[in-house]
RNA sequence: GCCCAGAUAGCUCAGUUGGUAGAGCAGCGGAUUGAAAAUCCGCGUGUCGGUGGUUCGAUUCCGCCUCUGGGCA
């Protein structure tokens, strides 16, 4: 990795869903001669196109686009993997003299790119799945039991939250050290340091967002989006999988059984998608303080940006 | 027109044997290192429909009015 220094080595855009991060890095990277590349986790599935807003195969078209659409419905993901993904695009958007510009709604991706994240061995599938199991049937208090007699009381003490726990868990049960160890022990430099590149977090009003995201929730139930995800659901995927809870997959579905009408619909998957736009929203305002702020309800100056 | 039942938080409703009220959902805030569109935590003042009366005190009891459902004409 050679030219470090350079300064502005890449754009990244992070906003809320529906902020207009698509439109705003196509504008970019036609003007800058860029490459788009996805930092979001359901951009990446291949069967979700309306349901996860990627954008369209004429986007796409405009400008090179990596890691839409790369990943089979079936496929659990991980951060760590998006990181080896994103790594090497960077790599190859830069040997080909292209300015990466980095889009997308997930929040960890971005830290973990410009942060660093811990390395850590794969997990055995096994391990993983003894773990989820226990947090499913044992709850909590099993969680945590098992985490103190594998070793990782810090993780026993520290965590209410199930997920995290059963991470916390197969992590000891498969490497004999807790994760907060390898936390703390084996942090991976940073892809693409912060300095490195400019960093934006697109925030709107919220009023603005909220119409924004009613606009996509009948978006999304168009004939298209049925099609979507009647044709996603015929796969008879475990409902656990990434792919089959991004905002739209239930809630369709139930339309298409007949359990909600259009109406109820589109409640529901406004109320899920605004609920989401508030998470990623606090990720933003907390997590990366000092990006700059852009207000994509009034007109954006590009050469503000970069 | 008459009779009955409602009218309490943004929504659906509970409750107060008279001492100004609480759940779910929504909303708001926070956490976040390989599921992250996930997962977890915290936050409840609102003329208790209006008005007059009884009472030390009314959202609660009584009268009238308005509105909404249902029934009878």
């Amino acid at each position: 990795m050679k030219e470090r220094t350079e300064g502005n080595r890449a754009i990244l855009i992070a906003g809320p869903t529906a902020s207009g991060k698509s439109a705003l890095a196509l504008k970019l990277a036609k003007a800058r001669n860029g490459v788009i590349i996805n930092a979001d986790s359901m951009q990446l599935y291949e069967d979700l196109r309306l349901v996860s807003a990627r954008p369209s195969a004429e986007e796409e078209a405009e400008v090179p686009h990596r890691l839409y659409g790369v990943l089979p419905s079936s496929r659990a993901f991980s951060t760590g993997a998006w990181l080896r993904l994103v790594t090497e695009e960077l790599e190859a958007a830069w040997s080909r003299g292209q300015l990466p510009i980095l889009v997308g709604g997930t929040g960890l991706y971005f830290k973990g790119l410009t942060e660093g994240f811990a390395e850590l061995p794969e997990i055995p599938d096994e391990v993983r799945e003894r773990a989820r199991s226990l947090g499913d049937q044992a709850g909590l208090e099993g969680l945590k039991a098992a985490l103190k007699d594998a070793g990782d009381s810090e993780a026993a003490e520290g965590l209410n939250d199930p997920q995290r726990l059963a991470r916390a868990l197969e992590v000891v049960l498969a490497t004999g050290k807790p994760l907060a160890t390898w936390q703390r022990e084996q942090q991976s430099a940073p892809s693409l340091a912060a300095e490195d590149c400019t960093r934006i977090v697109l925030a709107p009003p919220r009023p603005w967002l909220h119409e924004r995201i009613a606009l996509r929730a009948r978006h999304m139930l168009a004939e298209e989006g049925q099609q979507e995800v009647q044709a996603l659901l015929a796969k008879e995927l475990s409902p656990k999988l990434p792919a089959m809870r991004a905002i739209g997959v239930a809630e369709i579905g139930a339309y298409l059984s007949g359990e909600y009408d259009l109406e109820q619909t589109i409640h529901k998957l406004t109320v899920a998608t605004r609920q989401y736009a508030k998470r990623q929203e606090t990720w933003f305002r907390n997590q990366m303080a000092n990006w700059q702020r852009v207000d994509p309800s009034a007109e954006i100056n590009l050469k503000e940006i970069y």
